[in-house]
DNA sequence: CCGGTTGTTCAGCG
DNA sequence: GCGCTGAACAACCG
């Protein structure tokens, strides 16, 4: 699950903000759900993939990972990991990662690398990038140090949008391709994100899982690329190789 | 029905 | 102590 995801899940939950928790459930380990019953949500956030559910005095993270799902004022057959119920509904979270953070929010994220944050800085997002020029760039925007929120479908649209090759370096990219991949970075995954919202993220797909180059008409190639070896569609004659 | 994966952490190694 | 690799986990789709 990538940010713009986690975005559309804070949503669907706000009716539960200043909510107190009645039950808490589930098969999480890491946290006892009783622990919860009586707070009152103050707030949801959300830093990249991280799912935040802010208390007076604590906080609960959650990550979905690759296979986790939720259901609001909904079930699904399977049990959650953490099920709560507020006073006007209910929340299911499922195959998730679920820990507790007593530290102030503050000190624990920088809002500023959230690629779809308010607080977003491209700039602090190139000098990081600068420090790193061996990096592919496949590897770069995977970094949730630099671009929290950014998954592997991100990844592959931004490349094919501005027409680079995912096994290129970052220090080998011409400036404005460089500016190109930041700005892109954060634009498509507001795409990603409206276009998640009408059901019509796959729909739009330009190169993710595609075998065909919408624009020379060529064939997509699969890689894995980087050391995180990653999934990578690319078309190898619109995706020039720097280097 | 099996293979693959919108992701991350950690053990084990040299 | 480091950097690197691969395993582990998980659930659903095609």
């Amino acid at each position: 699950m990538e940010g713009p995801s986690l975005l559309i899940l804070k949503e669907q939950v706000k009716t539960f903000k200043r909510r107190k928790v009645c039950k808490a459930s589930g098969t999480v380990t890491k946290i006892e759900p009783k622990m919860l019953v009586g707070e009152r949500i103050v707030d949801f956030k959300t830093w990249g993939k991280h799912f935040l559910i802010v208390f007076k005095s604590f906080s609960i993270r959650i990550h979905f990972l690759m296979f986790g799902s939720y259901r609001i004022n909904e079930r699904k057959a399977a049990s959650p990991k953490l099920q709560l119920k507020l006073e006007n509904g209910e929340m299911n979270l499922y195959a998730c990662s679920i820990e507790r953070i007593d530290e102030d929010l503050a000190n624990v994220y920088d809002w500023s690398g959230d690629v779809m944050n308010d607080l977003w800085d491209p700039a602090k997002a190139r000098r990081k990038i600068r420090k790193r020029p061996d990096v592919t760039v496949s590897d770069i925007l995977l970094d949730q140090n630099i671009f929290a929120g950014v998954g592997n479908i991100i990844k592959n649209e931004v490349l094919f949008r501005i027409r680079v090759h995912p096994e290129t370096s970052v220090g080998s990219l011409p400036p404005r391709k460089l500016t190109a991949l930041i700005g892109e970075a954060r634009n498509y995954s507001f795409d990603f994100y409206r276009w998640k919202k009408v059901f019509e993220l796959s729909k739009n797909w330009l190169i993710y899982t595609k075998r065909k180059c919408p624009e020379c008409k060529g064939p997509v190639t699969k890689r894995y690329t980087g050391l995180t070896r990653r999934r990578s569609f690319v078309c190898e004659r619109c995706q020039m190789f720097y280097d």
